[in-house]
DNA sequence: CTCGAAGTACGACGCACATCATACTTCTCT
DNA sequence: AGAGAAGTATGATGTGCGTCGTACTTCGAG
């Protein structure tokens, strides 16, 4: 979906709270997020995000998040990849993530 | 469903984020918790927490927030209701519902 | 005791969406 | 230039779940 390497000024914004709790309640994508969030870079290849799924699925899960401003795409390295918008997700809705990431960690 | 008023030694668990999250992604029981948890009570009966919904797809949505653990049925008054589940929540997911109604009224 | 109001239970229906298989694009590397 | 890896697009499929209508329960008021 994205022309590759959306430019900053033209990123969807992280929607609204109950379109990113939809798109954060799927196990699937959840786990994508925890991923991304455990990453000290904040970004990884697409591969790194799931397995045992088949790559078009992968896509369609990427996008969701993408549409709600959760995730940015993005080159990493030869491959692409996705980002962890912390920013904008944070000033959409300060503690969420942190919030969320807490509770899954001690959730293990 | 419940035998009503449930003991509070055998509540449900506050379900895993995951579950929780899929019970507050939509957006009728969104704005449950949302008017619970903005009464200063912390409880209304079952009417006060929607509008335009045929009564047993509300009964629907009150189960489904009962199992995830973040509502707890009660009598108030004359009638039955529920009871947000402040503290259980912030036990299970530490800041979360505050991120949640924060980011709803910054929504406005 | 009956009536009505407030919820619940149950069954049916329709749509949204998670999944997959296949085909296509677009890189990188040799 | 050709091959293969990594993602994307598209279409099909099945199911979960949000919705409703109707019938049943329970309780308070008259």
């Amino acid at each position: 979906m994205p022309p590759w390497e959306i430019p900053s000024d033209q990123l969807p914004p992280v929607a609204a709270v109950q379109k990113l709790l939809r798109a954060l309640a799927d196990p699937v994508r959840l786990e994508m997020v925890r991923r991304l969030a455990a990453d000290p870079a904040g970004e990884a290849p697409c591969s790194d995000l799931y397995e045992g799924l088949n790559k078009s699925t992968a896509t369609h899960h990427f996008k969701i998040l993408v549409e709600a401003g959760a995730f940015r795409p993005v080159m990493v390295g030869p491959s692409r990849g996705h980002r962890l918008r912390r920013d904008a997700l944070q000033e959409a809705a300060p503690g969420l993530l942190d919030a969320l990431m807490g509770a899954l960690d001690r959730e293990n």
